[in-house]
Formats: structure tokens, C-alpha cells, sequence
DNA sequence: CGTACGTTTGACTCTGTTCAATTGCCGTGG
DNA sequence: CCACGGCAATTGAACAGAGTCAAACGTACG
């Protein structure tokens, strides 16, 4: 049991982590990734409601989860906070602060949950020496990019159902992707967060989850979801944009 | 005349460019700049109307738009287009590519422009010898997160008139930043364009238009568009999060 | 000069918000 | 163990803001 989760061996050990293959050691040789394991000063834990960092804190390091899920949020000038993302193991945090170096939103904690911390300055030294690890950080923080690109087509265009199936398949994904059910899943964040998320209010997101199971597609327990037909609800709600198709609709405009 | 903007010399040539405080080489030494230099390889103009890149098409370079205007789009399934930003001189484009190596939006020039072409590949190589080159980019991928953090909050939480007005402001500060008059600017796009971008139906912009005008907070003729008073624009319609004045409020929530 | 496109404006509809009351859930303490 | 309080979630009814449909106007370009 030497590289069981809590031994303090597996702290930093980024080799035998079960998130190796999500998370930024992907593609990396055995050496290298023994070379990142360098990098990771620090393994700490945040309990639920706790902030990981705030807005206008410095910023020094990003932040891996490790375990547990994250929400981030913006407040607008008068108050209402702003969902600006849910965060699950494997995703990166603190992006956002590297144009400033000053964080531009909060990062809380909606379970008890554990992080990674990368110092960005030694991630960019490793990063001259290790040319694979540069080239994933910058495919991550890319990716970070496209997500919020179908966040915005999200809000920009969508209607409050649409917009609850999109958020519920797109957990969905990424939990299967933990390898935990893609059919079943808890909602750690309450009706108002995802609300915030989506741009609904709290009671429009209560109504659309009990039409949803009025429906026959969902089954709902408080924070517990089911989904009864995935592949249906995914093709009565494409998330993905396909670009292929897109290219013949394309060159008529032009 | 060597370095007139026409001359092929000045094509390669960022040390004599009017964006260089604004674009890839800021904070570089001069020997740092010819270097870059060697990076970009082309110089290409585009035509209003026509497609700088396609979604679904293969990623090689960034760009950087030189002059003129641009905006990007996904498409949603039903065919819908949806905005997800304006670009102006000094801007990367391009970096929603870097994570799948496809384009994921179409970028097209609302104006006869012309950018940079700069070669990924070739660019995380000149990354490796110039730490602060690599740096500034880090920073500059950063910022477009913050950006989409931003579009986020507008499209989450404000009304259309808000939303109008943020976005007025925010191509104001971008005008201002390039030299340009912060109160009086063109818009190259239409309401529909206007519309998409921020959630809105382009009869509900025009609405907008109107009732701002009748205010007493702009002038509009057609496509040119006066702020008659920014400042109190901008004290009704704060479009940054004052970051240090929410830590009380956070303080209260943990 | 005429067509096509973008814009403005009005009247009506509908989706989501607001306000308010009720229910359900969970932890605390009697 | 049950009663209580507090928070989250549900549901209803009235309301408001933005969407839809339609008509008319302006402007740019062939």
C-alpha cells in the first residue's frame, strides 16, 4: 500500500496518481514525468465552502484537482455572483491570473477536496526544458478557450431547457471520462449555482429539472440525477459544433 | 520611406510596427524582436467578407490581426451563428485551435484587413530561447480567458441595454488603446452581428440603439456611434469586478 | 434608377423573472 | 427519539423583458 492516496509518498508522485492520464503529465515520458513530480511543492486540501484562491489575491501558482469539485465565479458590480465554471478532478485552475498576475475570480471548494499546486514560474522553467509539457500546458489552456466558447454559445442562444440538458450532459461526459457513471452523478452545486451558471434563476432551473422528469428523461432527488436516455438527449441537444458539416454551409456566405 | 507600411521590408519587420507595444514583441529587447521576426512568414491581406480560417480546418499558425476588424463565430446546431468575439489590431486569433489542432470557429474580416501569420510549432521553439516571449504569450492566452470570463458575466446576469452599453465601452477602451478617439468610432458590424454576440435579437439592439439615443447617452447614425459621456457611462455600467473592494464581502461568505 | 440589404418601429406573444407560499431535508439540541 | 430551526427546493400566479412577425424606411451598389 505504498502508493495508496493518503501516504505521504503518493503526495507528490504524480506516476503513480490516478489522474495521470487526464491531467498535465499526459504524454510525457517516465523521466520526464519523475521531472514534473519537481515541480508539485505542495498538496493541500480544501474543505467545502473553503476558497482555494480570491479575486485579487497574488497570483503564484496554478492548481490541479485532485479530488473533490470546484466552482469559480466573478461578482458583477453589484454583487450577484457569477458562475464562471464547475471544476472537477484532473482540470486546471488559476489560468485566468496569469495576464495580470493578480486572480480576476474566486475559487471555492462545493466538497471537501484536494489540489495540486504548480508554482507557474517553475512550470515555465520546466517547460523550456521539456518541450512535450510546454506544448500540453499551452493545449490545456486552449482547451480552457473552447469550453468557454460553448459556454458563451450557450448563453447566447439557448433556451432554459436546452441549457440544463447541455450543462447535465456535459458533467456527464466528464465524469465518464473519471471513469465514474456518465448516467448517474451528484450535483454538488445547489439550484441557485447552477443558475448562476446557465443564466437562469434559481426557480426557472427547479422548473426545468421537473419537466425534465415530468418528461420521462430525467429522474431527479435533490442533488441526485439520473439520465434515462443519453444518446436521445444528446441528439435532441448537440453540444458539439460539427465543423465538417459546417464547411459546405460556409462557402455559400462567401 | 523604407519603413512605409506597403514596403515589402516592413513586412517581417516588427521593430518598425506601429502595433509593437500592443502585440507579440512587448517587453522584448531589440535583439529579441529580430528574432521573432524570423517567426512570422507571411503577411496576408483579407478581403471584407472573406474567412481568415474555418472551423473544422487544420491548425498551423495564430494571427495577429495588423489593421482592420474582424469577428469569430461557432455555429449552433439548428445553423444559428453565435458571435464570440470582435478583433481589433494588436489581437491573436486562433488559439481555441491549439488544443485539438483544428480550428473550432470561423474568423472573418467585417473590413479589408490584414494580419500576421505566426507558425505554432515554430513559435514554441523561439519560446524556448526567449523566456519572456513565452511568457507575454502565456499572458496573452491568459487575458482572451479573462475576455471570455467577462462575456460570460454579460451574458449571464445583464439586461439589454447593459449589455449594449458594456459592449460600446469596451470597444471604446480598445479604440482608445490603439490611438484612436474613444467617443466617436465606427461599429463594422451589423445589429445582427451586434445581437449575436451579446445574446439579443438584432430588432432588440436597434430598441437598445434608439433608447439610448433618446437618453441622451450617444449619438447613432448607422454604423458610427458618439458616447456622449463616458465616464457616467461607465459609473452605470461598471464592466470590470473590482476585485479589492469584494474581499469584504467574501470575507462574510467563508 | 431599382433592387437588396440593413435598420427602425409597432403590436402581439411567450419565456423567464419576481414575489410569495409551501414542502422537504438535514443537523442540532432538548 | 422526536421537535425544532434553517436552508434548499418546489410550485403557483402575476408581471416584465425580450422574441416574433410584419410593415416601412433608408442607404449602398450594381
Amino acid at each position: 500500500m505504498l502508493q495508496n492516496s493518503n501516504s505521504p509518498r503518493s503526495r507528490t508522485n504524480c506516476y503513480s496518481c490516478g489522474l495521470r492520464e487526464l491531467c498535465l503529465p499526459v504524454g510525457l515520458e517516465e523521466e520526464e514525468i519523475s521531472a514534473i513530480d519537481f515541480l508539485i511543492n505542495r498538496w493541500s486540501k480544501v474543505k467545502r465552502g473553503g476558497y482555494l484562491y480570491r479575486a485579487g489575491t497574488n497570483f503564484q501558482s496554478l492548481y490541479i484537482v485532485r479530488s473533490g469539485f470546484f466552482k469559480t465565479y466573478v461578482l458583477h458590480e453589484d454583487g450577484r455572483e457569477q458562475v464562471t465554471g464547475f471544476h472537477m478532478p484532473g482540470e486546471m485552475l488559476g489560468l485566468e491570473a496569469i495576464s495580470t498576475n493578480v486572480h480576476t475570480c474566486h475559487a471555492v471548494a462545493l466538497e471537501n477536496s484536494e489540489t495540486c499546486e504548480i508554482p507557474f514560474s517553475k512550470l515555465e522553467e520546466a517547460g523550456r526544458i521539456i518541450p512535450s509539457l510546454m506544448h500540453h500546458f499551452h493545449k490545456i489552456m486552449s482547451s480552457e478557450i473552447v469550453h468557454n466558447h460553448e459556454a458563451i454559445a450557450l448563453l447566447g442562444g439557448m433556451k432554459a431547457k436546452e441549457r440544463l440538458i447541455n450543462l447535465l450532459l456535459n458533467l456527464s461526459d466528464r465524469y465518464a471520462k473519471l471513469g465514474y457513471s456518465s448516467s448517474k452523478f451528484s450535483l454538488f452545486m445547489t439550484r441557485e449555482e447552477i443558475g448562476s451558471y446557465l443564466g437562469l434563476k434559481l426557480e426557472t432551473v427547479s422548473r426545468a429539472f421537473s419537466r425534465l422528469q415530468k418528461d420521462g428523461l430525467i429522474k431527479i432527488n435533490s442533488k441526485i440525477v439520473q439520465l434515462n436516455n443519453i444518446s436521445w438527449l444528446k441528439q435532441r441537444n448537440q453540444n458539439n459544433y460539427p465543423a465538417i458539416k459546417d464547411m459546405n454551409e460556409d462557402a455559400k456566405l462567401q
